[in-house]
DNA sequence: ATGGTGGCTGGGCCA
């Protein structure tokens, strides 16, 4: 089973190549990220074509958050579990696929250091960690994978010079996303690789891709029972070359059939 | 070359 994590960066301009990424590469589960399209306008008839189920939370022009399985896709929740404070933007989307229970996050990004959306960054955080208690246990078999908008640690940024006290490597955030691990989940890329300098996001501006100037920032994160069964994780850098590419590139984990 | 890109839109914000 592949299984894999895209912040596609606006479904709509770019689901052409999402296409054409899901036909050439044939992944179990792809969950997405920023399509940007309100709730009726995910192109759920385009991956019928290609053999997938799909499901969507939509808010309008921002966010958005999508799952489409062709193993696949029931107990469908958008949002955190119930009893936690409801985000007010489509940020998560949680399915089981294939006897997987995989969330497709958007952590936001936080803007700057003690910005509201920053505080915003946090409580989202917290609130991942709450829905996982609420229903969850470490022995589950659970993804929670996508854009995290955090580099997990110094290895994942291209020069650390340039994040002083800058968002996506501040010690707060950082912790926040350990806290969420520790519910029983590992970053499955460190499980097979140990390097720096392997990016899954590169800026737009500045000729970043060619220059190396990027973050690895999307990820998935499992429990032991799912690191257990799994034999291999890449990142396809090759996404973001080319006419029209997301700022994000594919993130892919390959398990084992239980 | 003192800005650089690209998405939302339809001027300026956000990433």
């Amino acid at each position: 089973m592949l299984i894999a994590t895209w912040n596609v960066n606006s479904l709509k301009a770019r689901l052409s190549r999402v296409q054409a990424w899901v036909e050439e590469v044939q992944p179990d589960v792809l969950c997405m990220q920023e399509t940007k399209l309100a709730q009726e306008k995910f192109p759920h008839d385009a991956f019928t074509d290609m053999g997938y189920e799909s499901a969507h939370f939509g808010q309008g022009q921002w966010n958005g958050v999508a799952i489409i399985s062709k193993v696949g896709l029931e107990n469908v929740r958008p949002n955190f579990a119930a009893g936690i404070e409801p985000d007010h933007e489509a940020r998560i989307l949680t399915a089981t696929c294939g006897g997987i229970q995989i969330s497709s996050c958007y952590v936001p990004n936080g803007r700057e250091v003690d910005h509201d959306h920053y505080k915003y960054k946090l409580s989202w955080l917290q609130r991942l960690r709450a829905t996982l208690d609420a229903t969850n246990k470490p022995t589950d078999n659970v993804v929670v994978c996508g854009d995290f908008n955090i580099a997990p640690d110094d290895r994942d940024v291209w020069d650390v010079k340039q994040f002083e006290n800058a968002t996506h490597v501040s010690v707060p955030e950082r912790e926040a996303l350990a806290h969420v691990c520790e519910f029983g989940m590992e970053d499955t890329f460190r499980h097979f690789h140990q390097e720096g300098g392997i990016f899954s996001w590169w800026d737009y501006r500045g000729g970043s891709f060619y220059k190396g100037h990027g973050m690895r920032i999307d990820y998935l994160l499992a429990t032991k029972p799912v690191v257990d069964r799994a034999t291999w994780v890449g990142i396809d850098r090759n996404a973001r070359k080319g006419e029209g590419p997301s700022d994000h590139v594919p993130v892919m984990l390959k398990v084992k059939d239980a």
